[in-house]
RNA sequence: UCCCCAGUAGCUCAGUCGGUAGAGCAGGUGGCUGUUAACCACCGUGUCCGUGGUUCGAGUCCGCGCUGGGGAGCCA
């Protein structure tokens, strides 16, 4: 007989003669003449209710079955008797699959987050962890079907690369060469005698190749990995993370605004939809105001703030803070709480940045003075999009590499694109990682990715 | 990288003024009950993160280190 998954028995209208299910032992309470078995199988947040009589034939080894032990069940759906649950399972036949011993470290009661990522490859068998990792597959999905559905084209950009885009951060090298007897040229590594013959790295952003495949399909998005070499230890960053980075021809910063709202609230509302359950948990346990906070997120139109109003709205806060308020300088993290949990209390859209402090593929301005960025800021996370009008004028592009240090020979191709058939289009990126934790209220990024990577932590 | 906090049983934690440690949960045994992270009784459990020092004596005080966490910077 085919195994059923817990999910669609729970949710089932009617009684069943016969199912078989397969999944893992939560907790065993035992009778005089039977025991109760909750059984997990991840299809879902809920376990199902197992009755096993003591005349089946394996009852001995059934009362030693313990938290973690994986079985196979054969028997009837019926209504439950007892209170908390609509359906259980009455077994015709309790196969045992495996035993999990006493080690087995979970235990049926609550652990920190700090253990757990201890035995990250165990966690996902916890509620919550399996929550969080079921929304994050249901996310992923939502993704690729809202781009689908405005006609963007999925675009893989490379992994490997020997650009360093926007110089995003440090970059994680990529070599073959033998560390142990290095080639050297003139003191330095030879990288000429490397893999590619060159330097070469991990990606940090796809967003110069998807502006490549935006001039060309359209409308694109790249998801995938993206790695940064940062010595970053904050509960917000990790050295391996995924990005969303749509890329659009003929769409300017308005538009590109327009867009980024229009996918987070889309996301927002999703997931609100269909891991309604899963999310569930999280309001009770993690966060008592998430539901509120979605609320928020999906119906409230996100404020748009130029970069030179954010600042007078900070300094006419009345609040000192601790780095200054300057014109010039990028908002720092106490900025960016003030504008979005205390002044506006929802998403905060700020704009038009002063060019000093943005790359210089963001399209200037005709002040001459700021870039047509923007980045999205979101209440408890902080910027969660950031993204820009792409400049398209050669000229004007090839100055802003001049003024900012960047070598033109490397960005021949990139700079072809502004020769040939050149447009105006933006893009952004948005974390996913950091959506995750804002749809769930999951407060540390660690917990939203399966083997978080932070420095000097890879022990998975 | 900087600042702050923490590290005691498998897990979560307590440990007073410096006098060699104890609760709950988990585990084991027995009982009871259509039970709901069940309940009751009994049983076992320690490199007190490591290292050096102060002291008659250190889980406790001090130095250094390691690990974890929070905050900042950088960013998504």
């Amino acid at each position: 007989m085919e195994r059923i998954k817990i999910f669609k028995l729970l949710n089932s209208e009617v009684p069943a003669d016969q199912v078989v299910i397969k999944g893992w032992i939560r907790t065993r309470r035992d009778s005089k003449a039977f025991s109760f078995i909750e059984m997990n199988d991840g299809s879902c947040l809920r376990s199902i209710q197992v009755i096993a009589d003591n005349t089946l034939e394996n009852y001995q080894d059934i009362r030693k079955l313990a938290t973690g032990s994986a079985v196979a069940v054969t028997g009837k759906m019926v209504e439950s008797q007892g209170k908390g649950q609509k359906w259980e399972i009455r077994a015709d036949r309790v196969d045992i699959i495996s035993f999990a011993p006493e080690s087995y470290p979970l235990q049926k009661k609550r652990h920190t987050d700090e253990f757990l990522r201890t035995i990250a490859h165990l966690r996902p068998r916890t509620n919550k962890y399996g929550a969080a990792f079921r929304i994050r597959s249901e996310l992923a999905y939502a993704i690729h079907k809202f781009f689908r559905d405005r006609g963007f084209k999925y675009l893989h950009s490379p992994i490997i690369t020997g650009s360093d885009c926007e110089g995003a951060g440090e970059l994680f090298r990529v070599t073959t060469l033998d560390w142990d007897n290095l080639p050297k040229k003139e003191g330095k590594a030879d990288t000429a005698a490397d893999f590619f013959g060159q330097e070469t790295n991990l990606t940090v952003s796809g967003q110069l190749s998807a502006e490549m495949f935006a001039l060309a399909l359209g409308d694109v998005y790249t998801f995938g990995p993206t790695f940064r070499a940062e010595n970053s230890n904050t509960r917000r960053h990790v050295a391996e993370f995924w990005m969303v980075e749509p890329e659009m021809a003929f769409c300017d910063l308005a538009g590109n605004m327009d867009f980024a709202e229009e996918m987070i609230r889309y996301l927002t509302a999703y997931t609100m939809k269909e891991c309604k359950e899963d999310l569930e948990l999280f309001a009770k346990f993690v966060d008592k105001k998430l539901m509120s906070v979605l609320e928020n997120i999906a119906s409230s139109d996100y404020i748009r703030l130029p970069y030179r109003e954010a600042v007078e709205i900070l300094n006419k806060a009345g609040k000192k803070f601790e780095y200054a308020v300057d014109y010039g300088k990028d908002l720092q993290t106490e900025h960016e709480q003030y504008l979005t949990e205390h002044h506006f209390k929802k998403p905060v859209i700020v704009y038009d940045y002063p060019k000093t402090i943005k790359p210089f593929y963001m399209r200037l301005n005709d002040d001459n003075e700021t870039v047509g960025a923007m980045d999205v800021l979101v209440p408890g996370i902080g910027e969660i999009i950031g993204g820009s009008q792409r400049e398209e004028r050669l000229e004007v592009l090839q100055s802003r590499m001049k003024e900012t240090g960047i070598a033109e020979e490397n960005y021949w191709w990139y700079l072809d694109s502004r020769r040939f058939g050149t447009v105006p289009h933006s893009g952004f990126g948005l974390g996913f990682e950091r959506l995750i934790m804002l749809l769930t209220g999951i407060r540390n990024i660690r917990d939203v990715i399966p083997f978080p990577r932070t420095p000097g932590s890879i022990e998975f």
